[in-house]
DNA sequence: GTATATGCAAACAATTTGCACGCCT
DNA sequence: AGGCGTGCAAATTGTTTGCATATAC
């Protein structure tokens, strides 16, 4: 197998920029916004083009949220929590816990690469408004 | 909290059974066209919103795939397999692995309430398929 | 110099929604 | 009777693609 390596370019230097210095997992619409504050001339389609190539690279990863496409610059393993308040997607680091990936292989007996793993909640903002909810008495 | 229940009706029926009796983990398309064999005359749009409310009413899950939903009738926790070579989805029964909400709630100091793990790799059909191409000598 | 990347706009595919009507409770 | 569910079709949203030109290597 041949590994291609894509070509680089002052929108994807932009677009990397941008993932890096954004503390979310923004979305390609949001991005395109952001890169086009120092790119005035960058198009959603490149901007669409060079987020799945620069996950191929393996630069980048992807979120899947809903429907929608979120994207994280943050290298190395880690997961993520999906807050059901306000839809934030914050990272959690620290090593991964008890299952691995080798585990699984000999537990299924599959060939397995990687995995993924989600965990959805309440953040502490959102559980502080519900909080404050409850305390005056209301219900939803 | 008031929490709602959906009205039950020969559409819902229809898509659970169909849920139920297939192997893999369909999408919407799919469901509407094997729905569509006992009940000509529902609509797509049918399809979607009760998929979406039998997954509101915790009846069935939706599984993210790329840019679209499978759904998955099968009940209590299991994880998903992911083929990359063929894009199957197959179910991983048996217990949970280390990871619980619980354990994760505490270690991150979040209020958890669920996960989602899905594993990547190859499943044995396509490894078979992969490992015959290079003992005749090609490469991909 | 040649292959790859870009901008633009049009095309797509999956999903959602508005509305009038039908059916359950 | 009243409200939720349905069918249908149009609308939306997120994403991809074709093509001529510009750029990286």
């Amino acid at each position: 197998m041949v590994i291609t390596i894509s070509r680089r370019s002052k929108q994807k230097e932009a677009i990397l920029k941008v993932l890096r210095s954004e503390d979310g997992h923004p979305r390609a619409q949001r991005i395109y916004e952001q890169v086009r504050l120092t790119l005035p001339h960058i198009s959603l389609g490149t901007v669409y083009r060079d987020l799945k190539t620069l996950t191929a690279d393996g630069q980048i990863s992807e979120i899947c949220d809903g429907h929608e496409s979120r994207f994280d610059a943050l290298p190395g393993n880690h997961y993520h929590f999906h807050c059901e308040g306000c839809g934030s997607i914050s990272n959690l680091s620290g090593e991964p816990p008890g299952i691995i990936n080798d585990e699984a292989s000999h537990k299924y007996r599959l060939h397995i690469t990687h995995h993924r793993l989600d965990y959805y909640g309440i953040c502490p903002a959102c559980d502080g408004a519900a909080q404050e909810r409850t305390e005056n008495g209301r219900r939803d």
